[in-house]
RNA sequence: GCCAGUGUAGCUCAGUUGGCCAGAGCAGCUGAUUUGUAAUCAGCUGGUCGGGGGUUCGAAUCCCUCCACUGGCUCCA
């Protein structure tokens, strides 16, 4: 007998080569129809395959994670017999499941996939899932699949089979189509009852765009089509609170064809946003000891040079211009520049910790197909500083650099976020990164420690330091679900030595300093395009372009208006008059479609009893309240930075 | 940059087997209405149908090309 030992401790003795699912039928009907996959010993497995010896088991429903990607992973095998039906002799790369859905990459020869082509496939899907054909898995020796797959002529499966042992590959067949696969599969396709195919992109071969683009369709699958139409129903709402349309609606920002692409113009509403984050990093950098500078849009490329920013960097810069045979750049970051003002003076170890921040304006010239709305732009504004320090000093300052992140992140409520530890890759010393292996161990564990240290919650990540050092990145994603780095704050141990800083010491010797860079509230574009998001347009008080309208009830009440507005204005608080000659409940619904937060109706009682009716943006009628009451109220408010709508 | 798609008024969208002066709602403007918690009524204005080239008696509609945008890939704050 095996022993099964289930997720709430319990333990049974079943017949060696039982499977989860005779498991499962013999817990409930219910749950067997249920049940996709499995983990057993923590390994995912299938529901039919056989168990030969003691096991922890976990049954996977569509309600477990591994449960979701084992559908999909099963669907990308349906969609490949589904094209391989259509398009016969067509070659097939890698099928994995991801965050929503699958795909499927696939080599079609010169054959160009169209929408009608999808939705042909999609219909071979429906059909092949109502065959209700098994996932048979076979194990089976390298020599043979070799073998297979030359028949088949199929270079990309000889590929994969290079880096796998012989004694460990399996395939996968339903019904006409037979993959190798690790596995684990659902029992039938049956299970698959609806389906989407998403869309057809190009992808390079191994993610090298030196490589050959295969065509990848990405699909996403559902046990039922309720939740399919609910998945489709949440994209829409999703799209609503899009950041390039909330913008646009709600004055922020704009794009023209003859300004250039990615360059935003920021207009009136949009400035004031900027105003306000501008404030908040300006008083927080302040009570932190940061001092301000301000640094030219442009520089001789001897500069990045020194930096060494331009073999690593100059595909994402707008191309020089010339002067007298000078070669001029435009900036695409600040730290040069900041590093030549540590360099100006003469520099004493009780001038460090040094600290310069700036809004610096950069400009990089993404790849045409990277812009995205605000997200990713040529033309930005950084939250940028520069910490020079020494080594003792750096565990302090890089440790307050990631508490100032945490007191901002608080502030906007920001709650969804991963804190990535961004390691170098060591196979690429002296090529993408700087070719110092023991200061990249040493830097690298100062980072780690800092983490550790303060108990922050964070990800290792190999291949996605800077070039001069490692970084922790913060990282979001928009709400149609693109992945961003939202802040950073990054160790420098190169830069320092290249521009020659020194700083003399206690012993009267020279010393180069670390140098931390950071930029916790990101760029301005790509934070308001978060908040945006984040808010879905609902701005906090705060940063409300606009704080408060004032409806007067009818022209009569103008003067009163007129009266309450002088007063907002004394306050500093951003208001206006809706004086259209309109009725009430259409000046309402207007402002609120403005998510403006406060509305102020004015009319005869009010004008009697110098009071205000008070209404909520999203809360409607607060009742009444007296002018210098609510004033004093809003004051609080703005002043707290409260993020609470 | 590469793959696929989209581009009609400020916004949302009609309009294609090529054929009456290219339409609607909202927004805007003008006038009337003076209004109590999410849309008052009427009239008017507004489009080189993304740009350029071609096919045709005739192009928003078909072809070529460029541009911009969208979804991916690669790259990044």
């Amino acid at each position: 007998m095996v022993k099964i030992t289930f997720p709430d401790g319990a333990v049974r003795e079943y017949r060696p080569g039982i499977t989860a699912m005779e498991i499962a039928e013999g817990i409930s009907r219910g749950l067997a129809k249920k049940v996709l996959a499995a983990t057993v010993n923590g390994q995912v497995w299938d529901a039919v395959r056989p168990i030969y010896n003691d096991s922890t088991l976990k049954l996977l429903t569509w309600e477990e994670a591994e449960g979701k990607s084992t559908f999909w992973h099963s669907s990308a095998h349906l969609m490949a017999e589904a094209v391989e039906s259509q398009f016969p002799g067509v070659k097939f790369w890698v099928g994995p499941p991801v965050e929503n859905g699958f795909y499927y990459d696939m080599d079609l020869g010169d054959r160009k996939l169209s929408e009608e082509d999808l939705a042909a496939i999609e219909k071979k899907m429906n059909e092949l899932a109502k065959q209700n054909n098994p996932y048979v898995r076979k194990e089976i020796s390298k020599a043979e699949a070799i073998r297979y797959f030359e028949d088949k002529g199929d270079e990309y499966k000889l590929d994969l089979l290079q880096n796998l042992e012989d004694g460990n590959i399996t395939f996968y067949t339903q019904g006409a189509f037979t993959d190798l696969c690790r596995g684990p599969h659902i029992p039938q396709t049956g299970l698959i009852r609806a389906i989407k195919l998403t869309n057809i992109a190009g992808a390079y071969w191994k993610g090298d765009e030196k490589n050959k683009q295969l065509t990848r369709i990405y699909g996403i699958t559902f046990p039922n089509q309720k939740e399919l139409d609910e998945y489709l129903h949440m994209l829409e709402e999703a799209k609503k609170r899009d950041h390039r349309k909330l913008g646009k609606e709600l004055g922020i920002f704009t794009f023209d064809d003859d300004i250039g692409p990615g360059l935003p113009l920021w207009m009136p509403n949009g400035a004031i946003i900027i105003e306000e984050l501008e404030k908040l990093a300006k008083d927080t950098e302040e009570q932190a000891g940061y001092k301000r500078v301000v640094t030219p849009h442009i520089a001789k490329e001897n500069l990045y040079l020194t930096s060494g920013h331009l073999p690593y960097y100059q595909d994402s810069m707008y191309p020089p211009m010339e002067l007298d045979g000078v070669k001029y750049y435009l900036k695409a970051m600040n730290c040069p520049h900041h590093h030549k003002i540590f360099a100006a003076e003469p520099r004493s170890y009780k001038d460090l910790p040094y600290r310069l921040a700036e809004y610096g304006t950069c400009y990089r010239y993404e790849q045409s197909g990277e812009l995205f709305g605000l997200m990713r732009v040529r033309c930005l504004h950084m939250n940028d500083a520069h910490i020079y320090c020494t080594r003792e000093q750096f565990y302090e300052e890089f440790k307050s650099v990631n508490e100032m992140y945490l007191k901002y992140f608080k502030i906007f409520g920001i709650e969804k976020y991963v804190m990535r530890l961004s390691l170098h890759d060591p196979s690429k010393l002296g090529k993408k990164y700087v070719d110092e292996p023991a200061l990249w161990k040493e830097t690298e564990a100062l980072v780690r420690d800092v983490l550790v240290r303060t108990n922050t919650p964070f990800v290792e990540v190999q291949d996605e330091a800077a070039f001069y050092g490692p970084k922790i990145d913060v990282q979001i994603w928009s709400t149609i679900g693109r992945e961003f780095t939202l802040a950073t704050n990054q160790v420098d141990f190169a830069q320092g030595r290249r521009f020659k800083l020194e700083f003399t010491t206690k012993e009267n010797t020279s010393e180069t300093p670390l140098i931390i860079h950071r930029a916790p509230l990101g760029t301005h574009e790509r934070f308001i395009g978060f908040l945006l998001e984040h808010y879905a347009g609902n701005f906090p008080v705060w940063l409300a372009p606009l704080q408060v309208k004032i409806l007067p009830i009818s022209d009569k009440y103008m003067d009163y208006a007129q009266n309450v507005l002088e007063s907002l204005k004394k306050a500093d608080i951003r208001a206006a008059i809706d004086d259209r000659p309109e009725k009430i409940g259409r000046k309402i619904r207007d402002t609120e479609m403005a998510k403006v937060p406060y509305m102020l109706i004015v009319g005869e009682k009010e004008k009697q009893e110098h009071q205000l009716s008070v209404r909520k943006h999203g809360h409607g009628d607060m009742g009444t309240k007296a002018v210098a009451a609510f004033i004093e109220e809003v004051i609080a408010e703005i002043k707290n930075r409260a993020s609470e709508q």
